[in-house]
RNA sequence: GUGGAUGUAGCGUAGUUGGUUAACGCGUCAGUUUGUGGCACUGAAGACCGUGGGUUCGAGUCCCAUCUUCCACCCCA
């Protein structure tokens, strides 16, 4: 082996292929019946995109783009993400003047320079959805109500939906004063990362996984109690509004996403078995403003794909896969005869499939086995001077015979 | 970027204290004489033992480096 796939590719066989397809098919429905349009964008943009929309502190930003400067000397990126294309065709392509909301998803492989490791690849596929056009928590509600519908539609247990609201810029600004002045006490002791985080974006140091610094961040202030009366008033409705629906949420103070365009609510659904977020979300109320845009408000999640079909086929081990409806065996002298009801019946509809190695017969009828025909036909001299020949059941061994007419063979293999 | 584990035919494995043509199962292909598969039997193809160095008379087996894969940190979907 000279050359092999670059680190966290992943090579996607027919067997997965068909389960990729199954998820998304099912998932598409539950977006289209909420309404939501399809759409792609390319998969590179200017760099300078992503340094304006995800934000130029962050992770993704900093150190897990895939930047390149093509020939015309212009900075490219690989998309690490998708809101941040999908708003700008949005601007480009004047969808703001479409009635309001406008409402998009979209199914795409993302880009990102990371480590690989359990549910983490360097090209990963998500699946998303945004609703541009709305700041009524009556959005936020929706978008979360659909996410809960794809994973009933794909009958996922296990996970948890977890809320928090991480305010506007302007509460957030008062809130990261009062955090800041909280952490001073005593950074010395937090880790080294923390240290950074302090300086950056404090708020990150919630998150930290070290347990020295999970434990000095007890009893630290949280963003929830620092809401304007706006964005409180708005988290409260959506809370509210979800209770009255029956839906199952937890509150987590520490969900701090990693994309700075976020405003207001954002959530995530944790995969209970693996801990692992298979779809994060939020408002970004900014973020066409940021584009150039009129101020827009608009929300929207995406899913992991792959960490979400990792959780599908734990739950779903039947294989789908398109298997022959007829295979025609026929020996060299008669293969004209065979291409062309081969070609009749595949204009039909009819999956066939017959010889094209030159085999015996009876390596035929192996392969006929092995590839699961649910038919056969043998065509030979005596079948053509008689046009007739027979129709076997592979499954029962039963055999029936058939003129040689397209309508006369497709009813005896079709119910 | 940091740390740990891993790497032998398409897949799963065996390879004894370093010693002649690297083994097995599954799979693939062909055959077991008249036009009917699944079973069985026979045979064949298929691996420069991840890659590159080094030690040695001699390395899949020892050493170093590098890459991949997997896992953890970090971050995220």
């Amino acid at each position: 082996m000279i050359i092999q796939k670059p680190k966290g590719t992943k090579d996607l066989l027919p067997e997965e292929t068909y389960q990729w397809q199954e998820v998304e098919n099912k998932i598409k429905k539950v977006l289209e019946s909420y309404c939501y349009k399809e759409i792609r964008v390319p998969v590179f943009e200017h760099t300078e995109l992503f340094q304006r929309g995800v934000g130029e502190t962050t992770d993704v930003v900093q150190k897990e783009m895939y930047t390149f400067d093509d020939k015309g000397g212009r900075s490219i990126t690989l998309r690490p993400e998708g809101t941040a294309g999908v708003v700008r065709a949005y601007l480009e392509n004047g969808m703001a003047s479409k009635p309001s909301p406008v409402k998009l998803w979209y199914n795409m492989a993302m880009y990102r320079y990371e480590n690989v490791q359990k549910g983490r690849f360097r090209e990963f596929h998500q699946t998303g959805a945004e609703l541009i056009g709305t700041s009524s928590y009556l959005a936020d509600v929706e978008i979360i109500l659909m996410a809960i519908q794809i994973f009933k539609k794909l009958a996922i247990p296990n996970i948890t939906l977890t809320i928090n609201s991480i305010g506007c810029p302007t509460c957030r600004a008062k809130y990261q004063e009062v955090l800041r002045e909280f952490f001073s006490q005593n950074i010395g002791q937090y880790c080294e990362t923390c240290k950074t985080r302090f300086e950056k974006n404090p708020m990150r140091i919630l998150d930290c996984k070290e347990k020295k610094c999970r434990t000095l961040n007890i009893g630290a202030p949280r963003m929830i109690d620092y809401l304007c009366e706006e964005c409180k008033e708005h988290f409260e409705n959506v809370k509210n509004t979800l209770t009255a629906l029956d839906v199952d949420y937890e509150i987590d103070t520490n969900i701090v996403r990693g994309l700075d365009y976020y405003t207001k609510t954002v959530f995530e659904f944790i995969d209970n078995t693996s801990g692992l977020t298979v779809l994060g979300g939020g408002r970004y109320d900014g973020l066409v403003e940021e584009f150039g845009g009129q101020p827009t408000p608009a929300i929207g999640f995406a899913i992991g794909m792959e960490r979400l079909i990792e959780m599908y086929c734990e739950n779903h081990k039947n294989l789908i896969e398109s298997i022959p409806d007829i295979y025609i065996l026929s020996m060299e002298h008669e293969s004209i005869e065979a291409i062309r009801l081969a070609e009749i019946l595949r204009k039909e509809g009819i999956i066939v499939e017959k010889d094209i190695l030159q085999r015996s017969f009876k390596a035929q009828m192996r392969y006929a086995d092995k590839i699961k025909a649910k038919f056969l036909l043998v065509i030979g001299e005596t079948e053509i001077r008689n046009h007739k020949a027979k129709i076997k059941n592979m499954q029962t061994g039963d055999e029936i015979e058939v003129s040689l007419e397209k309508d006369e063979i497709i009813q005896n293999i079709c119910h």
